[in-house]
Order: C-alpha cells, then structure tokens, then sequence
DNA sequence: AAGTGGTCTAGACCACCAC
DNA sequence: TGGTGGTCTAGACCACTTG
C-alpha cells in the first residue's frame, strides 16, 4: 500500500473539517500562509490540496479575497426549464440577474445557422449574469430573432421567460442541446471573477416556438462547482 | 492593458503550435525540462501553462509517459445511444471495451432506490473501460437486476446491448439522466491512469424496458475532454 | 497600510517507464 | 539505467482587496 502524497492528506484533512460542520457552506477558510504553517508545509504544497479540492467543488475562490465553502449543487434542467428565477427560488436559493447589455449586432455563421437565417442579418445580442445566494453562477448571451420580436430593444430583461410570454405570447421549448466541459478563460473567465483555466461547462441550447420559429439563441458559461443537470425523458401519454 | 502573466503567454505559443499543425493530435511534446528551458522559465511555471492547456481539453497526459495532443471530442448523446461501439465507429473512430469483471453483490440503498428494489437484495455489479483510438475515455459501473437476467453472470459483456437484445430480447430506454462535473479521484483516477483531481464529468442512467421494468443502473466517470454531450428532445408524431 | 492570493525562482529527491 | 513526470522546499515580489 503506497503511501498518500502529503497534498492529498492535507485534502482529507482539511476535507474531514468541512464535513464535520466545523467549517460550514459559506464561511472562509484560514489564510494560505495561516494554513501552510499549521500543516508544516509550504505554500505551493498547500496550494495543491486547495487546488484538489476546488475541482471536487467543496470549496471555491473569489478574486483575492480567499477561499470559501461551496453550497449544494443546484438541479438544472436544459430540457424542460422555464425560468431561472423560477427553478432556483424552487431550490430554496435566491436567485438574482443582472443584465450586462443588449446591442443589435450582425449575425455570424454560427448565430444565423442556429436562429436559421443568414449570416449579416440583424439581430440582438443579450448578457446577463445569473447568481444564487449571491454566488455568480453562470454568464449567457442570447441570441434574440428580431424577426418573431418587434421593439425587443426597448424591454427589461430580467425575466425573459415573462417577457415572452406576456408581451409576445411566446411560449419556448429547447432544442439541440449541448453540453461541453471546457476551460474558463479571458472575458469569461473574468466576468465570471474566476482564474483562467477554472473547469466551466459551455452549454448551449436553441429555443423554438411549437410552430418551430426559432426565437433565440443560448449560450451559458457555468461554473462547474455549482450544478448538476438533470435530463428527464418526456412520456408521451 | 494588464501584461498576461507569464504561464499564459507560454499557453499561448503551445497553443500556437499545436493549431499550426507543427504539434498534431497523438503526437508527444517535449519533455517538461526541455520546454522549460526552451521557454526560459522552470517547470512549475511551464506545468502551470500545461495544466491550462490540460483543463481547456487541448492536451493529456498518459501516466508519467508525457503530454500527448489531444483529439478531437466524441458526440455523445445519453439519452438516445444504443452502443459505444456503434455510435463510436460512427464518428470514424476506433472503438474498443475491456471487461474488468463481474460479480454478485448485496443492492446498496442508492443502486436498490434506481432498480426499485430493497437494500441487500441480489444485483450484479458489471466493471468496464472504453476506449477510443486506444484512448481510455470512460469507466463504468452498471448494476444489473437478476430478476429479468437469469443466468447473466455466465455471459459475455464486450456489448451489453446486444446481449439484451439477442439473449433476453430486451431493448433499453434511457431515464433520469444526470450529469455533474466532478473530480477524478481515488480508484477511478487510477482506473482512468489519471493524476486525482483531474476534471471529469459523472454519468448516471437507468435503463428500463417500455414496460418500466428497471433493468439496469449505469455510472460512468468521464474525462471531460474526450466528450461533447448532445440531448435532442423527440419528437411526438 | 496591512493582509490576501497570484505568480515565479532554482533548486531537490522520488517513483515509474522504456530501453 | 537513464529519462520522465510527480512531489516538495524556502523563499521572493506583485496586484488587489479590505479596513
């Protein structure tokens, strides 16, 4: 039996506290330096076992401020989700989302191929951020249809879902989705507050009408820390 | 303008390098020392820029042999796929499944709630590696219901579908899917050849009969960049 | 201003793999 | 047996956040 390298006892060490509740969901950890001396150790070696740790998704950093104890994973479900608001608030979390921008812009080959038009049509780009307690969660843009969405640009867009639905009469489901483990890196990575290099899932997903008029586009950069999704198969009846 | 930081420059030539074409996929990079030096740095920050290109999918490393380039990711869709084998060779790649055992075990509560059984009742728990080009991709555990599988444990498991389907006349839907990046520790790290700590995502599905009768419960560990995962909702006609 | 994490250096020894 | 990656040390300076 080979023995553990000291990066992963300090894991289990540090992962026995968090568990027994002597650090809880939320709180900071002791500084690295704090720590390192405690374990008879250095900072880089340290840092391996934090490391370790953040791509279990038991604790998270934010900016320079230290690391700090993840919460439970959210429950996403891409297929049949209505409204962030919605499922988090579902969840016992607090939801909040704030909107980044919305500009006309010219559609790519891959917007207009997903929106089924033609690549330099118009169309609206949307960001947000969405958070839960306070933790930022993921970044989207949407890629709105202005064809199906007159005056789209002069609305709010903290729920979309609402606006659909009350002003346009819109009622979405999502198609082809995807699921990508990827990197967190350069504007993502900073909106997001996270390093370059964080694990993220890119996930993406086209909303249709039931008459198949495809009214947006979805892209989302998670954190990978913060969610598990779901996929149930629909019955038919 | 901030300065990147050094191991991100250095990212970025490899990743330079690799694009070009002048690194293609499979092949070897140079030993860490060399590129170190060639980079004018030491290896922790050269392993730094390394481990970016690792977490972004772009290149892996095979046991203490080297970094290899990666290839391009497998299109995995959990909701409708048949067989690995299948939809593997599909995507013009070579696949390949290595059976590690199977034996009889007592239903834990968690795999007994999946196959709606009690704890402790019979099950067999079937072990198995797949590969792609010989890259290891995934390991699973599936846990099988005797009761619709008499005699299953004299039976060869290379591919589970066609077993079902030739022996028992059994064809599988695919149910409450879920998907969570995780970490890659412990036994299955060292059943993937992968370092602990190596971002991987968790697959679990049961797989029921069109009458609902709950023939087996998968978990599969998978690297997270070898895969791209797709959910294409039917269609009702 | 003090403290934090982020980055980086210049070495060292070990375990494992291929030749 | 020689070379590889895996692990570890004992420092250093910087950029940013917080009080």
């Amino acid at each position: 039996m080979a023995e553990q390298p000291l990066y992963l006892q300090l894991r289990d060490q540090l992962m026995q506290r968090i568990s027994s509740g002597d650090l809880p969901a939320g709180s900071r950890l002791p500084a690295e330096r704090v720590l390192a001396e405690s374990f008879n150790t250095t900072r880089v070696t340290l840092r391996q076992a934090l490391a370790q740790l953040e791509s279990e998704g038991t604790i998270y950093r934010s900016n320079r401020r230290g690391w700090f104890i993840s919460s439970s994973r959210l429950t996403y479900e891409p297929v049949n989700d209505v409204s962030f608001t919605h499922y988090v608030a579902e969840q016992g979390r607090v939801p909040r989302t704030e909107v980044l921008g919305i500009e006309k812009m010219q559609a790519s080959i891959s917007v207009a191929t997903a929106l089924a038009l033609r690549p330099g049509d118009d169309v609206f780009r949307l960001r947000r951020r969405r958070f839960a307690d306070e933790r930022l969660v993921f970044v989207e843009t949407i890629w709105l249809n202005p064809c199906f969405l007159p005056s789209i640009e002069q609305q709010r867009f903290e729920s979309l879902w609402k606006l659909l639905a009350d002003k346009y009469g819109i009622k979405l489901t999502r198609k082809q989705i995807t699921i990508t483990p990827t990197a967190l890196t350069g504007s993502v990575a900073a909106a997001l507050g996270v390093n370059s290099g964080c694990p993220g899932l890119y996930i993406t997903r086209i909303g249709e009408t039931a008459d198949g008029d495809r009214i947006e586009f979805d892209e989302e950069f998670w954190l990978h820390d913060v969610l598990t999704i779901s996929v149930s198969t629909q019955q038919n009846h």
